[in-house]
RNA sequence: GGAGGGAUGGCCGAGCGGUCGAAGGCGGCGGUCUUGAAAACCGCUGUGGGGGCAACUCCACCCUGGGUUCGAAUCCCAGUCCCUCCGCCA
């Protein structure tokens, strides 16, 4: 959620800044600014009435304490009571419509992300590793994969429809040794605490990352009178981690890491990807997350990304890092690094990560505080999410890279220990 | 699924209609004492919002939401969560 402050006293800027991002709203914009107005007029009549309330309460303990009748005191009728409870109602529903609107404003781009209005205008930032050259005209994984017997589309279909996959063998062994391989290499090796979170979430808890109320559509709701989802990703569970507390400020940045798989209906992305393991309604993840004090943020973000790279850079997959423009962001970014790996099969560096500062939004909206000395006031912290990384993503990079003139995929190197040893995935035998 | 019990400040725990934002203890902070520390003693110590340069002041908050009342932490209703017992179960 937007800071309410800034709506209200820099709305020119802030409306500049939707802009840039392409959200258009004047009109909510100013009806935000116009029901704060409200809320600060309702508020001194309602306290005044409370305070003569109060006032009239503690004469008649008196009275009675003295053993006086306070029959007299008595106020006429209601009225009382109702003008309280009348500006109460007034006053909840002006805050009730303002947060309504404020949770469906994006967040504001920061100031070194690039201008842009989609994806044409993202930038790149670094690249890392040569692009292999082949002998012979490397395959796709969706072709790859099946021929070795790892991944199996037609089955899934029986059981679950388009955009789900079967691993099998190999395969399904890679996958696994892909999670293990990342979350070793971020507890033991970056510092990241380990969590094994719900994989199904409540409203609020959506509603703090910013997936509800405006993507609904998005995700997958438990069947029956359940006010429970399916999580589309880790960063949800883990954001809400520190809901409602107070952080002590000595002990940030707080680092997690988790895996889960993530469930997302692609609701809007008909054709696109259906080839393959890139988009589908299943696909699994290991995900950063920190939680750091304002001044922090950034610094930790750069090390954050990095820490998705160096993954890569183990596994020996070329990529290359771009910043998204403004038009390309998430809902809930105010800067973001896409990692994009490059895939033979498809001669195309395809997103593999992404990491995002999402600065005070998220813990505005999830009441994520913290105290910089562990005392004094509390100020909102920020926060920070990654994927380090999407595993089917990794799985088909290894093998489209990894392949051989043979059909053979040559294991990397660093997930040898996590394959039990394996060298080299053959085709699948039973 | 059935039967009970509970939810109060950082923690423990009293309060069960009238200045209660809430006793007491622990913890934390400051001080006295001490060469230093401990112990002992004294004082301070919740959060959010509004107003003032400030000393300060006002309002709200005792799980959440309704209700009763001049007045609710206390009474009533609904919900959520936790605990114990029985049943079922990976």
């Amino acid at each position: 959620m937007l800071d309410p402050a800034q709506v209200r006293d820099h709305l020119d800027e802030v409306e500049v800044k939707l802009a840039e991002r392409g959200t258009h709203l004047p009109a909510e914009l100013a009806a935000i600014k116009a029901l704060d107005a409200k809320r600060r007029a309702i508020i001194p009549d309602l306290e005044e009435a409370r305070r003569a309330r109060k006032a009239l309460g503690a004469k008649i303990a008196e009275a009675k304490k003295a053993g006086e009748s306070a029959d007299d005191l008595l106020p006429q009728g209601h009225g009382f009571s109702d003008r309280i409870k009348h500006q109460e109602a007034a006053l909840d529903a002006v805050e009730q419509e303002r947060r309504r609107l404020l949770l469906r404003l994006p967040n504001l781009p920061h100031e070194s992300v690039p201008r842009g209005t989609g994806e044409k205008d993202n930038q790149e930032v670094s690249r890392w590793g040569e692009p292999r050259t082949f002998e012979f005209t490397p395959k796709a994984h969706w072709d790859l994969g099946p021929a070795l017997g790892l991944l199996d589309f037609e089955r899934a279909t029986k059981m679950s429809g388009a955009r789900f996959a079967v691993l099998l063998g190999a395969g399904a062994r890679l996958n696994r040794a892909l999670i293990n391989f990342m979350l070793s290499l971020h507890t033991q090796e970056h510092g990241y605490t380990e969590v094994a979170p719900p994989f199904l979430v409540n409203d609020q808890a959506l509603i703090g990352t910013g997936n509800l109320p405006k993507f609904e559509a998005d995700l997958f709701k438990v069947a029956g009178d359940w006010n429970l989802y399916l999580v589309p990703t880790a960063e949800v569970p883990l954001a809400n981690l520190h809901r409602e507390e107070i952080l002590d400020g000595r002990r940030l940045p707080l680092s997690y890491v988790a895996y889960t798989p993530c469930f997302r209906s692609e609701a809007g992305s008909y054709g696109k990807d259906v080839r393959g393991l890139i988009r589908q309604h299943q696909f699994e993840k290991v995900e950063l997350f920190k939680f750091t004090a304002p001044g922090q943020s950034y610094d930790e973000h750069e090390q954050l990304t990095r820490h998705a790279e160096i993954v890569l850079e183990k596994l020996g997959l070329p990529y290359r890092r771009i910043v998204l423009c403004t038009g390309d962001m998430g809902f809930a970014a105010t800067k973001t690094y896409d990692l994009e790996v490059w895939l033979p099969g498809q001669g195309t560096y395809r997103e593999i990560s992404s990491c995002s500062n999402t600065e005070a939004f998220q813990a505005r909206r999830a009441g994520i505080k913290f105290r910089p000395d562990g005392t004094g006031k509390a100020a909102f912290a920020h926060t920070l999410n990654g994927s380090a990384l999407a595993v089917g993503r990794t799985l088909i990079a290894v093998l489209e890279n990894g392949q051989q003139k043979d059909g053979t995929v040559v294991v990397p190197d660093a997930l040898r220990p996590f394959m039990d040893g394996q060298e080299v995935i053959e085709p699948r035998r039973s």
